[in-house]
DNA sequence: CCTTCGATCCGAAACGTTTCCGTGGCAGGA
DNA sequence: TCCTGCCACGGAAACGTTTCGGATCGAAGG
């Protein structure tokens, strides 16, 4: 594959390939002159260095990895990796690493990979995403003594380290907004019930009724889909007593229940409040624009590259805390109807 | 990194490391016993391959790149890559390939790229994405050697295969159906005029109003964002003339522009139809419901991953087109109005 | 003039794997 | 009994780079 090697320009040159390497990589021990001459050589001859064989010996893999434990359809369905792909992209091209994606249909099968990456030599370090209940993750990375950055998480070890955004503050002040409106019937759509955040934004919704004194609001298993919003609202809009406002557990999961809700003949914001979670784009573009918690992937993508990039150094980190999530206040939130 | 040699396997089983290796390997030339054993004691010591020594000698990288010509949060805008590389990963995951993803800001940022991934011997094999008008991409991935897999392209050389889909007939019998429905006045909001596809659209548009015997209807430049949507929607509503129906170039224009329209007090499909392109599920979740042409990002991925495959693996491929892009009608378009 | 030292460069080992070729042993045939 | 041939395995080179210790040479100091 590779025409010309470091010993090729050593020839060309007339030094050692060692002195190639000491004046390619610009460390001391070679003349200027030297190392003008070598550098012009290589830079004729069309020198590229060779990764596998700078790699071998240098035993870095000059990349990280991300691997996800979902189905690979979910880059289109949930907006968070999109945008934290972005953010870490953008840290990642400056320092000249690249970014490795592979998508893992199981906890069984990521527990598999990870040593294979992490011992086979091919990434330096990972990003943990969805972070779950019971996580082997956390354990493994640290037996594998692999530099790993884990998104809102608590734990935290040598070779581990969080990045993380609070989300449930902004989910706080939502429902306050909710409860100020003079809403009392307050319903929520959860997400898939294996992920940490599901039952911490479900928390946040019964704690802050329970805060309120009011009774706890009818509740629906979603699944972080548009699907699952449509599916949410057939079962509760069908009764007799719907809940005045609902907050769904992400924008995905708003957005359908309100197509729904349409569908039915029943008006947001009019006859029923909906939020959602996440501040995707097309939020404020859809009508009635969405209320909403604005986080922020592609920051947190940017923080968790470069402590992670930190950590391949061997630099000491800390854990990174972002800006809060924001509430953004928009259409599809109202004063409940009179009836 | 890699405590676990073949070394200390073959030191531990008694045995040579090319027996290990061979035994490992599944190769001929070893005992069914003595493979057994060697397999056992290495499975019981953990080894794991080290990807850096097998890739360099192998000279296979057992990985591929997605070098995307564009800023990384094109990502979280544009749909088209979400589905690709979700397709893309569920071909690579089964032949335990992994995807390299690299975003480069420039096309000379592109062309300084590869050849460091093709002579790094960092990659197998490349996608080729967002073809453009006069792409010095194709002469490249030939000089390299470096196979390629280019997406909606008529090039094709020894180590470029196109993989394509038909997206500009269903282009044409949208264009069709809202001239059957008495539009008269029908305006464009295009694409980057960097892309193909985007003068492809266009043309379209423009020959299927010539076919029909109409006046050019208005066309606005956008950028396939729902803000250009937002903006085209300012800019062609703002007058006196409505066009009464609009073509975008792709979805997230096309919800930029009914949101903007139903801002300024125009209701879509009442006063105006509206149609996108691309086909992403929110499309069919907001009010109205988004008539548009629905094309197969993750198809086209699975393909393309299928056949790079095939061509890093030395085996001869032919261009590969799959299922045309299906025309979706949806409550977005309907009759002009009366006035 | 001899010693010492720093600067510069060379040679060789090492990284972990695959692959080619050689060697030994054993069985079968003459 | 000896030769032939095959099978199983061992030895060693090769991949392309980095790194480390050593060699050479000129200059500076006594």
């Amino acid at each position: 594959m590779n025409r010309v090697t470091i010993f090729d320009v050593a020839r060309e040159a007339g030094v050692a390939i060692s002195t190639v390497s000491t004046a390619l990589s610009g460390g001391p021990g070679v003349s200027d002159a030297t190392r003008a001459r070598v550098r012009g050589i290589a830079q004729s001859m069309g020198w590229v260095p060779s990764m596998r064989g700078r790699s071998l010996v240098s035993k870095r893999a000059w990349a990280v990895g991300l691997l996800i434990q979902r189905p690979a359809t979910v880059l289109e369905a949930d907006p968070f990796f999109s945008g934290f792909i972005a953010g870490v992209e953008a840290v990642l091209d400056e320092a000249g690493y690249a970014l490795l994606l592979q998508f893992a249909d199981s906890a069984q099968q990521v527990l598999e990979r990870l040593p294979r990456w992490a011992l086979g030599g091919v990434v330096d370090g990972v990003f943990l995403t969805d972070v779950e209940v019971e996580d082997a993750r956390y354990e493994l990375v640290r037996d594998l003594g692999l530099p790993a950055v884990a998104i809102n998480t608590p734990v935290w070890h040598e070779s581990l380290c969080p990045v993380s955004q609070d989300t449930l503050g902004g989910l706080r002040e939502l429902m306050d907004h909710l409860i100020r409106l003079g809403h009392r019937r307050i319903g929520h759509v959860s997400g898939p019930p294996q992920f940490l955040h599901s039952g911490q934004r479900e928390t946040v919704w019964r704690e802050a009724l329970a805060a309120a004194g009011l009774a706890e609001g009818p509740l629906v298993r979603g699944d972080f889909t548009s699907e699952g919003g449509v599916r949410a609202a057939d079962l509760l809009l069908r009764g007799p007593e719907w809940p005045t406002a609902v907050v769904c557990a992400n924008d995905l999961t708003a957005i359908g229940f309100i197509s729904q809700a349409a569908e039915l003949g029943i008006s947001v914001p009019d006859d029923i409040s909906v939020t959602g979670f996440d501040g995707i784009q097309l939020g404020s573009y859809i009508t009635p624009s969405l209320t909403t918690v604005q986080t922020s992937p592609q920051v947190l993508g940017r923080r968790a590259a470069e402590v992670l990039l930190e950590m391949v150094a061997g630099r000491p980190v800390q854990p990174v805390e972002v800006e809060p999530a924001q509430l953004i206040l928009r259409r599809s939130t109202a004063v409940p109807p009179r009836s």
